[in-house]
DNA sequence: TAACATTGTTAGACACCCCTAACTATACTA
DNA sequence: TAGTATAGTTAGGGGTGTCTAACAATGTTA
């Protein structure tokens, strides 16, 4: 096996990484490891770390000191994974009508483990209905009455 | 904080062991390590070392050699885990009309992680459209035609 | 009750992912 | 160019969650 796209298991938060230098190397912008910390909230000397175990892959090129840049591999990925992320979020956001916010942060936590089957139906379901109203007006209102609907985690 | 319901944030797998113990207790039956180790597809050591950690943030009582019980906090925590659950897999399955099996198995790996105004959106989404056609039929139509989408990873 | 089968546990590893502290390299600036 | 500031790296840990191998307790049955 030559090991294509998708069949190295990426593990949840290396998929975070490849698209976080998608992202970041969208503004034209060499990507630094402090970037990448930053974006992802997370230590450089795990950026550094996870840049190994990706460079080790053959997924980013990262040389020391330097800057970080996908491969081709790495670039299909991490697409991949963007594609993935755009579309939950917007589902959430323009068809649930989840917050932003909440929207975005939930995409980036479900992303990672949607099979193949469930993206295909969100992107029909979104195809159809992502610009109509946010499930009902009606309920909507309900929430409006009560300012939380139950704060149980403090995190935002 | 005296770390209420849903404060004490229990990590992935956590939440899997809980529910676990809530749906196989709800047979009558004590349910036991080889049960939890079977139904979560998990060796009996790991099960072991799970109970040992919920047991000790008051989650579960187990006996050594004898059977698995949850406390009434693990008891309202599983409740709420496994409404989670249900919730999501009526979603997938009766909205999204994705196939009974892998809304099951998507369902395991997204209720961790939802955010509760998530939750309350779908709740409500699955209230409204939750017995009408799944996406659109002239969708369907056209996936009939090809056997899949694209089998990306080989699991399921 | 002795022997075997089943069930549960302990011990020891490994993978993944994250962190802080301390050090090194590079860049900036006076 | 010396000195400082910034960026990046290495070393050393920690937590979670999983596994296999080996051992211990319990149950079953002849």
């Amino acid at each position: 096996m030559v090991d294509t796209l998708g069949s190295s298991k990426l593990g949840q938060s290396a998929e975070d990484y490849l698209e976080a230098v998608l992202v970041l190397g969208q503004s034209g912008h060499v990507v630094r490891v402090t970037d990448l910390a930053e974006r992802l909230a997370v230590s450089k000397p795990s950026v550094v770390a996870a840049l190994a175990s990706l460079g080790g892959k053959g997924l980013v090129k990262h040389e020391r000191y330097g800057g970080v840049e996908l491969t081709v591999r790495g670039t299909m990925l991490a697409e991949e994974v963007y594609r993935r992320h755009q579309l939950l979020q917007k589902f959430l956001r323009d068809v649930l009508g989840v917050p932003d916010a909440v929207a975005a942060k939930d995409a980036c936590r479900i992303e990672h483990v949607l099979s193949p089957e469930t993206v295909e139906r969100l992107v029909e379901f979104v195809r159809e209905h992502g610009n109509g109203e946010p499930v009902s007006l009606s309920h909507m209102r309900e929430h409006l009455d009560r300012p939380e609907g139950k704060p149980k985690r403090s995190g935002r």
